[in-house]
DNA sequence: CTTCCTGCAAAGAGTTTGCATCAAA
DNA sequence: TTTGATGCAAACTCTTTGCAGGAAG
């Protein structure tokens, strides 16, 4: 895959390392300054993407439209809140036959998969079947 | 589930209804406003959140940041490449059981799941080989 | 020397918010 | 009347692009 990574982008990696979960763009330009690296908030969205394309980073985009950047890790899904936005980490994965299965049918190289679950926590249940009983207040 | 849908709330189920596919929430406004329905975008925002929060739309996010709204629909997955951002729909979906559970566990009411798939094409594999082993041009 | 990388600032895209008005009960 | 819905425009956030200078080979 397209070696040669620049500076940057291996301060990027080296920063990633330490922080061990999804982070946004806008905070790793944060931490890297914080570890004395000066850099552009554009250069860190070139080097990021760069990353992407040979599959050394991932890239979960949330509903608010920020993405957040992780190392490849295996089985890190979420259970999330429609209405609270509270998510619960779920390590469970049952598509790895299928990503096998994909990856020869289609001539693809997979470098990972997203699985995100979405409904209502049992405190927004409350909440919201309240508002429906009691339409007018 | 918070009934009460308003009468822009029924106007965009209805357009959505007529489009059966997942819809960017400006492609919907233009949709609106051509079926003669005086409405501004920001209604359109405010609806389409109000509605997915009762589980009647789902969304998925897309890198850019646009998400796309549609009607719930199972298995309506992707396998995405990285570098062109071609993608492929898949409708398989092994998750199902993994749900139920998560459901039952957690006491969430699920409404919906995204499942996406991410790597390079085989063209793009071809592109990014043929940059890594001939680095200088 | 030539090519790609980088930083800064400006521009862009999509979405959200403030506020006065309007509709519904 | 009282509450929530609506439209418009302004404001915001995150991300991308233009460009001149700098590093790398």
């Amino acid at each position: 895959m397209g070696e040669r990574r620049t500076r940057n982008q291996e301060r990027i990696l080296k920063v990633m390392k330490g922080l061990m979960q999804p982070t946004s763009a806008q905070d790793l330009y944060i931490q890297l300054r914080n570890h004395e690296y000066t850099i552009g908030l554009a250069t860190v969205y070139r080097s990021l993407d760069a990353l992407k394309v040979d599959g050394l980073v991932q890239v979960r985009t949330l509903p608010s439209g920020e993405s957040l950047y992780s190392l490849p890790q295996e089985d890190r899904h979420h259970l999330t809140c429609l209405r609270c936005g509270n998510s619960i980490l779920i390590t469970e994965c049952p598509v790895h036959d299928l990503e096998d299965e994909l990856q020869s049918h289609h001539k693809f190289r997979i470098y990972y998969h997203t699985l995100e679950f979405f409904g209502l926590c049992p405190s927004c249940q409350a909440k919201e079947d309240a508002a429906a009983d009691a339409p007018s207040l």
